[in-house]
RNA sequence: GGGGGCGUAGAACAGUCUGGAGUGUUCGCCGGCCUGUCAAGCCGGAGGUCGCGGGUUCAAAUCCCGUCGUCCCCGCCA
């Protein structure tokens, strides 16, 4: 018999009766009779119930929360009336004749069960305890096998995993590049991928034609409950390939995953919305279609208006757009905190209004609008006795995206229980800066929808690129990509990027788009959020084994922190003046 | 960079608005009792820098200012 285990605690039932089995794992619970004892006994797959009798193993008295055992004993069906149905193993027990304790624990932390939360900070500073509660577990073995899932549909379809650094170049790009100091080349510096983009489209010219990779990934900007500075996405790529060829394997992945997690068949194609009908009914670009209350425009009924607001919204070249809330009874509270959350989406106001019994509409602007303007607008919002309409007036893309945020904030499922996956496609090119100059939506590698339109009218052009939503959360984003240098410097002359430039920053991969180049596509998406919403997670963290707090802090080994003079000497780095002031502060502080 | 919530025993909380002795609940911990529990039960006990610093006051967990930590949001996130 092995020395610590002959059966996983699962394994055990009620076709195991009479046969001598040894467990090895945790001691969950203890529950002492005096007479007689109760262990559950839990491993890496579940839990079991021992039976021990303190007159035969004396032990069992020192035994606490969290000790390790290996146990010997003899599987026995439980007695009429105990079997125990929310255990797997409930219908059976182990008597115990041999009990070793391998290594005891000190008394806990916090508390190993599901049923009270945990202050964050002190779950990560033992998160190794933390790991061993059941939700969290079950979190890691989901991810485990939704990883699995995605790799036995990709292999399926012929893709080949191919690796890629993770110490490569800077880019000024996008997001703020993680650094890494080189010893080797003093003042030079690695940057950490944002994602494996250039590589994976060096992999489709060097032939690879289905490529795809669970990546690491690192951007340096501030957190958030659904983003990490490092994070894994699902990164793939294929040659002569079309949108449509993109949109198909990561459905198939998608749907490998939904159906290892939830046991549910998602069926493909998603459904699709464009960007500009996203934002037109949604207000925004990750829209939950999961519930109603879209949006409707409203400038029309108020074109005359007298009401000096919408009056002013429309004569700026702006739309006045609206919501119906549905039945809610809006406190004056409630309505303020409304209007400031509008400000904080970036609007200039609110207006709010109550639909009272008699069809009257409580408002503050009540009064400025006419009789038309009052059952135009009820009428367009469908409008009935108790409901809360909401109306924002200001240049399209504000008026939208604040009403598309109350709509979140007002309309949004709490829980993940309904699943629905969505693509936006035909984003634009480019966007506008706060300055006016003209940046890439997605990178600069995307493939136009029409290369002469866009030189004509860059502010209006269509890229092939396109995101997928889950239920209101961005899973990810691609795109069909340039494949030859012209179309690409012609795309870098819109953003600025003159050729001698791009030269010096890309002119290797310029170099490499011009020996034959597979026209050529794909897509991203991050697992962390995929499996957060699959496993109803409020926060990327809960599937992260070691996440960072919003700090950028892991409150476990106290990473980051600072490092010896004689490594920054190697590595011919000296701090900044402050910098080392400020740490020497801290640091006497700390000894104090 | 900005807005908001939270910080009280090892853990989760109540107490803070309206200042009056560290008061209380549940879990855990220590000791005792207990032969069918599964969040076992019963009895007893220990355990507190009310995050930290300053201020107001006869008196501060409670009011004010600052600061640290943490969470959510805006900005940022090709």
């Amino acid at each position: 018999m092995s020395r610590y285990r002959t059966h996983f605690t699962t394994e055990l039932g009620p076709d195991l009766v009479g046969q001598r089995v040894r467990v090895a794992g945790w001691v969950a619970r203890r529950r002492d009779h005096g007479g007689i004892a109760f262990l559950d006994i839990r491993d890496g797959k579940g839990i079991v119930q021992v039976v021990v009798d303190p007159a035969r193993l004396p032990q069992v008295d020192d035994l606490r929360m969290e000790y390790t055992v290996t146990i010997e004993g003899e599987v026995t069906a439980r007695p009429e009336g105990t079997v125990n149905p929310d255990l797997v193993t409930g219908e059976i027990e182990v008597q115990a004749s041999h009990l070793e304790i391998l290594s005891p624990s000190e008394p806990l932390p916090f508390m190993l069960d599901d049923r009270t939360d945990i202050d964050e900070r002190l779950r990560l500073q033992y998160r190794y305890l933390d790991l061993r509660r059941p939700r969290m577990a079950a979190n890691l073995r989901a991810r485990s096998r939704a990883t699995a899932a995605i790799r036995r549909a990709l292999d399926d379809l012929g893709f080949l995993e191919v690796e890629t650094p993770t110490l490569i170049r800077s880019t000024p790009e996008g997001a703020r590049d993680m650094l890494v100091p080189s010893r080797l080349r003093q003042g030079s510096f690695y940057a950490l991928p944002q994602s494996p983009q250039l590589f994976k489209q060096l992999l489709m010219i060097a032939g690879v034609e289905r490529y795809f990779q669970i990546a690491r990934c690192y951007r340096d900007e501030d957190f958030r409950a659904d983003r990490q500075v490092e994070f894994t996405q699902l990164d793939l790529e294929g040659s002569f390939w079309e949108a449509e060829d993109v949109q198909a394997a990561i459905e198939a992945a998608l749907v490998a995953a939904t159906r290892e997690l939830r046991g549910v068949e998602i069926p493909t194609p998603f459904p699709r919305l464009s960007w500009h009908e996203a934002m037109e009914r949604y207000g925004t670009d990750k829209p939950d279609i999961r519930f109603g209350m879209e949006i409707v425009d409203l400038s029309d009924i108020f074109a005359s208006t007298e009401f000096g607001v919408f009056a002013s919204a429309l004569a700026n070249g702006g739309t006045i757009r609206g919501i119906n809330a549905g039945q809610r009874t809006l406190s004056r509270a409630e309505a303020d905190a409304l209007v400031e959350r509008a400000k904080q989406l970036g609007g200039k106001g609110l207006v709010w209004m109550q639909v009272e019994a008699d069809g009257s509409l409580r408002s503050p602007v009540a009064k400025f609008l006419s009789e038309t303007e009052a059952t135009g607008l009820k009428e367009r919002l469908g409008a009935v006795a108790g409901d809360v309409l909401l109306i924002a007036a200001d240049r399209w893309k504000t008026a939208l995206e604040v009403l598309g945020g109350l709509r979140n904030d007002l309309g949004r499922p709490k829980n993940h229980d309904e699943l629905a996956f969505l693509w936006v496609t035909d984003f634009p090119m480019f966007e506008e800066d706060d300055d006016g100059t003209l940046t890439f939506s997605h990178h600069p590698f995307t493939m136009p929808q029409d290369v002469e339109a866009m030189q004509r009218s860059p502010q209006t052009a269509l890229a092939h690129a396109y995101d997928v939503v889950l239920n209101g959360v961005e899973l990810g984003s691609g795109s069909i990509r340039i494949h030859d240098p012209e179309t690409q410097q012609k795309v870098f002359d819109i953003l600025g990027i003159d050729r001698e430039s791009a030269e010096r920053r890309f002119g290797w991969f310029l170099e490499a788009l011009r020996y034959g180049t597979p026209p050529h596509g794909g897509f991203a998406f991050g697992i962390d959020r995929l499996v957060m919403v699959l496993q109803n997670e409020a926060s990327i963290r809960e599937v992260m084994p070691f996440p960072k707090t919003q700090t950028g802090v892991d409150p476990l080994t106290s990473a980051p922190a600072p490092v010896d003079e004689a490594q920054l000497v190697e590595l011919g780095i000296q701090l900044r003046p402050e910098v080392a002031a400020a740490l020497a502060q801290a640091e006497a502080q700390a000894g104090e």
